[in-house]
DNA sequence: CCAAAAGTGTTTAAAATACACCCATGC
DNA sequence: GCATGGGTGTATTTTAAACACTTTTGG
């Protein structure tokens, strides 16, 4: 199907397939070169950035939608993810965005379920950045990763569904291990310190943060040590999958 | 207008009136004779018994609707109230039993936007037990307050989401201050021990208790104490407003 | 004056924090 | 061999938990 038909269906016909009035809209975090990174997409013609998001099947799980997207834009799969905030401000509406992306490509439509307002489900997602390939939707000219230090200007509330985000996985590392998703299977403890004070942005004692670790039982360490590298070899650690999972669930209450 | 009207409106109309497909439930907490208690509305035919729910308008903050539903089923206004969850199982629909009630009340009707899946928001709220008046809303027959521990059968998931807020209730009490709107404006040191030995479910150390609230700060000793008591006479306090206030935004980290 | 409940304090254990020392490696 | 980052251990402080004693009041 070509494109124009699939936007114009979407537009035209898309409430016959999903939810009306609620979206999702995804927040995946990502680790790379030391610095903490989310996923945007770049609305067409608007030229400002957006979250990753989508509508809910009319006979799927949220979960699911917000499983399905990520899959989509990323390619990943199987993740740790889970809803933190539901964004309901009345102004919330992509009427103007999307009158103007449909004028832009050509497409004549007076009325669409997507000109009206949507309430949107915040979901945040820890991957694994290596083995994401960014790909945007229909509606997006672009897909790349952010330094959270450096997110360009945002359409409607992203820029505040983002911020909560990130407030709130702060809150959760507290509770919830973190890391399995956003590190390669093998990691240095130092590399494991860095993704927490990345997130937390701030510095962490280098032998209190091993004991807290270590006491939790989550990590493996391996006989094994990074080679080729200046000053004394750091170890590999990998992470005991049952007891992260455990962890997950339970909750492991620890603070840094 | 007539009961019946409102109804046949409400099903067949309702849908330009509110958001489709998401609704938002409440769970009401009070504390009434050192136990925790729970709002809850009986389906009127069914019989079995619903959290109090509604819809969002269509120019409204979600926020605001759960209010506008806690005021109506309570009388009760300007209360601590937050959501919690989203609840969103694709066979979360009340077809059959709206398609019962309709025709329990005489009313015929092929299609109703209420006969559609909901994605409900959980909205979980403190409330002081005195000043609440239950009221029924048009598809119930009786509102009354429940036992945490007596709950009776519920439609749908309605349980499922009622333990999630009780769960979740716990789980902020580390980190929120409660009371505010659940005791009496004066209240003694060993009822505000018992609302929280209620809510968590288990006993704490009278002395341990009274030191850490008032290491938070929240509480205004007051120099009168409880008469007419046997036994020796406790002190009444009461929240210092602007501190309780601070630490609901700021979080106060404590455990008990 | 005694039982029962409330106020205040101390003692002990655990946990978070700060800090010191030794080890390995590339330059 | 020395600067740098990594591994391991210990002292200190802070906080939580357990426990004891005194005070007040009604009967």
């Amino acid at each position: 199907m070509s494109w124009e038909k699939e936007i114009r269906q979407l537009f035209a016909e898309g409430h016959e397939k999903f939810l009306r009035n609620i979206s999702v809209d995804c927040i995946i975090f990502g680790f790379h070169e030391n610095e903490l990174k989310v996923l945007l997409l770049q609305a067409k013609y608007a030229g400002s950035w957006a979250l990753p998001g989508g509508f809910i099947l009319k006979d799927e799980h949220m979960d699911d939608a917000a499983k399905r997207i990520l899959q989509e834009r990323t390619g990943v799969d199987d993740v740790y993810m889970q809803q933190f905030y539901v964004f309901s401000e009345p102004d919330r509406s992509n009427k103007k965005i999307n009158k103007l992306f449909l004028k832009n490509a050509g497409i004549e439509l007076e009325e669409s379920w997507l000109f009206e307002r949507f309430i949107t489900v915040g979901y945040s997602a820890l991957v694994d950045f290596s083995k994401v390939l960014p790909v945007p939707d229909n509606i997006s000219s672009d897909c790349k990763w952010f330094n959270i230090h450096d997110i360009p200007g945002m359409i409607l509330d992203h820029r505040n569904i983002l911020d909560k985000a990130l407030e709130n996985l702060r809150m959760q590392l507290n509770y919830h291990p973190v890391g399995y998703n956003l590190l390669p299977e093998k990691f240095t403890m130092p590399e494991l310190q860095k993704l927490y004070e990345t997130i937390l942005d701030r510095k962490l004692d280098r032998r209190n943060f091993q004991r807290k670790i270590m006491s939790t039982g989550i990590l493996k360490r391996l006989d094994e040590t990074k080679k080729g590298v200046a000053h004394k070899a750091p170890y590999y650690y990998k992470f005991d999958l049952r007891k992260y999972q455990k962890a997950l669930k339970g909750g492991m209450g620890f603070e840094l």
